[in-house]
DNA sequence: GCGTGTGAAGGGTTTCACAGCA
DNA sequence: TGCTGTGAAACCCTTCACACGC
């Protein structure tokens, strides 16, 4: 069992390759695998056995020596570890090009992902259903977030322009989680977390590690 | 300068850092600053001064003790470094929500970024115009691909039952710089530079490091 | 024997503290 | 005086090697 301490304490480095274990073990899953050995993981995952073993062990001893990890328990403890079974609220500004894709995107919901609320200034978008939410004014952002919906991670995915004033209202709204799509530096209060994806840096980070090779 | 043998050499811990300064540079251009010290630069970008200038030090020496950095060749620099001025061309398979999104953002040509193919399964798709490019059948990427595209960046945005397939049809087709937006674990040769952005896992992550702050 | 869990070693990254220069 | 550039120290993360349990 994963001790409540513990939630909250795992570094940076650490929980991208849970959840990137929790992925592999999805995949085992349907393929009807049972146990695996942190060497077979390793191949999966492209993580080296020493370091999945380690990574493990840090939460409590769940392998069996001689045989493996059972891997319906590891997924349960990964699941345990990242907090995956509650639901998590989501609110979006923004529905552009890559506001509706992720309204729309169907993937969320199985994986605990829900939105419950979308916002933008174009009057002709408000009052159109998107995925399972209706587009309100974003004027009414914080009215509309604090009266009536328990929003755990606002997401900003409007123009750079306005990503700061956005990630502002979140923060006025209660909301202290945020995603940034904006391809811009936003600056928030250090109780607020913060994350960027900025898929041009994306971009230009693949190309440079391309390079020469 | 920034001498070639620099090129390529980069840890993958600097060259997130790296474009993160570049966009607080050109944020400090828009509002025409001419110069910043490491300590302004670290309250903008959420960043240790002491880093700041390792970071800026390891690639020469273009501050001025006792004025700071100037912003525009701070600018030019880092563009040196990883690479910012060449074109890169991209090619996209999966022209879904998340595919079309990318394909209409207005945002990538200015940073170098363009779409020069785009490929579906789905015949109704296949000879519409998305951005700048017309959707072909996906049956044809090598061809297209291999006979007049300078492809540098392959994306990957279709369902994860299909990414593996499409991340090998890239690689066959010569591409080796992957970028794959499909929640699943993919695996490629060494000699394929693969990233991925998993915006469930982002998101997810997100939500562990907000517990209890 | 096989494969996990773990102390110790190794490597890399960040911070500290200050010399040196405008 | 103000701020960069940098050796040294501190820190963290990864790998190594092997004891222990199935």
């Amino acid at each position: 069992m994963i001790s409540p301490a513990t939630r909250g304490k795992i570094s940076d480095t650490v929980i991208p390759r849970i959840l990137h274990y929790l992925k592999v073990v999805q995949q085992l899953e349907r393929e009807n695998k049972t146990t695996i050995s942190s060497e077979e993981l390793s191949k999966r995952a492209n993580i080296s056995a020493c370091l999945i073993r380690k990574d493990l062990a840090s939460f409590g001893k769940f392998g069996q020596p001689g045989m493996g990890y059972d891997i319906s328990n590891l997924k349960s403890y990964l699941l345990d570890i990242i907090g995956g079974r509650e639901m998590c609220n989501l609110a979006l500004v923004g529905v552009g090009n890559l506001g509706s894709a992720l309204l729309n995107y169907k993937g969320f919901e199985e994986e605990g992902l829900k939105f419950v609320a979308a916002f933008d200034i174009d009057e002709k978008k408000v009052g159109k259903i998107c995925g399972n939410v209706i587009v309100e004014r974003a004027d009414n952002m914080k009215n509309s977030i604090v009266g009536k919906k328990n929003i755990h991670i606002g997401i900003i995915a409007v123009p750079s322009e306005s990503a700061q004033a956005v990630a502002d209202k979140f923060i006025k709204a209660g909301v202290f989680s945020v995603l940034n799509f904006a391809p811009t530096v936003v600056s928030v209060p250090a109780e607020v977390t913060l994350r960027n994806v900025d898929l041009s840096s994306e971009l230009k980070a693949l190309r440079y590690f391309s390079v020469d090779k």
